[in-house]
DNA sequence: AAACAAACCTGTGCGC
DNA sequence: TGCGCACAGGTTTGTT
């Protein structure tokens, strides 16, 4: 579900709800959702302490504790981090609860339908034994910068076709499935042309288009599809889908020829929408 | 190196 | 109305 741009949108509301309230109880449900370490590990580790900073690379989300802990989140295909007040009733598949201090106290709710999310707490001086995943994300467009040198580098690393290689978290931190095709659609380039043969030219409209995209979704809040999954902190769905060229429009004429009509096929095992007349 | 499938889970939408 | 199947925003792992 989240990609770079609702993962920033919920790390927005975690910096305003969340950062400098002390955690006064921590509840962890489904020891799955905190499987890589246990539930006892992250109450212990969180419990008490007081979140300073929340920071995003790609779609993982850090908050820096006052402990000298960090906490990863990933939200991957259906979680959600919520905010609310403990009187109101928690969602179905609500697996962390973390109760902050203040008046009137809320809590942050770790939601996860399919389980595939998690939570993790750790000492950064061994993060990369906790999570090393973080060590091998590639530059992270919004908040690292990506230069058009570095995309073309990474372009040219790889013979996958170029839509394969913008989902690559190690090439690039951030682009999933919906950016990805909205990006190749509006640099008019087609998603299977192989990453090495993406001329200069393209080079230069996908790294305007990366840009342009992701941070027009983060200024809508980013994208909420009719099963509603990604909302903000606050339950707010975002509306950038409305802004969608080609994600979820295959069969239908395309919006920005008028004269093709969005096709769809499987690039790197993922469902992939495009033009046939503008994406070349 | 890359293509592919399967795995992790649950919910939803669709055809019959 | 109900059932079975395909499919879903992500990522890792193992097999050709």
């Amino acid at each position: 579900m989240p990609e770079l741009p609702e993962v920033e949108t919920v790390r927005r509301g975690l910096e305003q709800r969340f950062v400098g309230r002390r955690i006064v109880g921590v509840e962890v449900g489904r020891e799955r959702s905190v499987r890589r370490t246990s539930r006892e590990e992250v109450i212990a580790r969180l419990t008490g302490t007081t979140p300073v900073a929340a920071r995003r690379r790609g779609k993982y989300l850090i908050v820096d504790l006052d402990s000298g802990d960090e906490m990863m989140i990933h939200l991957r295909m259906s979680g959600q981090v919520l905010i609310d007040a403990p009187a109101n009733p928690r969602p179905p598949h609500t697996h962390v609860v973390l109760t902050l201090a203040g008046r009137p106290s809320e809590e942050l709710r770790f939601v996860d339908p399919r389980t595939f999310g998690e939570v993790v707490v750790y000492d950064p001086a061994s993060a990369s034994d906790v999570v090393p995943e973080l060590s091998r994300l590639g530059p992270d467009p919004v908040t690292e910068g990506l230069d058009l040198a570095q995309l073309r580098a990474a372009l040219a690393s790889t013979a996958r076709a170029v839509k394969a290689a913008l989902l690559d978290q190690s090439l690039v931190a951030g682009i999933g499935n919906i950016y990805g095709d909205e990006i190749l659609h509006r640099a008019r380039v087609h998603p299977k042309r192989p990453a090495r043969k993406v001329s200069r030219d393209q080079a230069r409209r996908l790294h305007v288009s990366i840009h342009e995209v992701l941070n027009e979704a983060i200024a809508k809040g980013g994208s909420t599809l009719d099963d509603a999954q990604y909302v903000d902190l606050m339950g707010e769905a975002g509306s950038y889908q409305e802004n969608h060229l080609v994600y979820g429009r295959a069969g239908q004429r395309c919006l920005s020829c008028g004269r093709g009509f969005v096709l769809s096929g499987t690039i790197g095992g993922r469902t992939s929408s495009w033009c046939g007349v503008c994406q070349r």
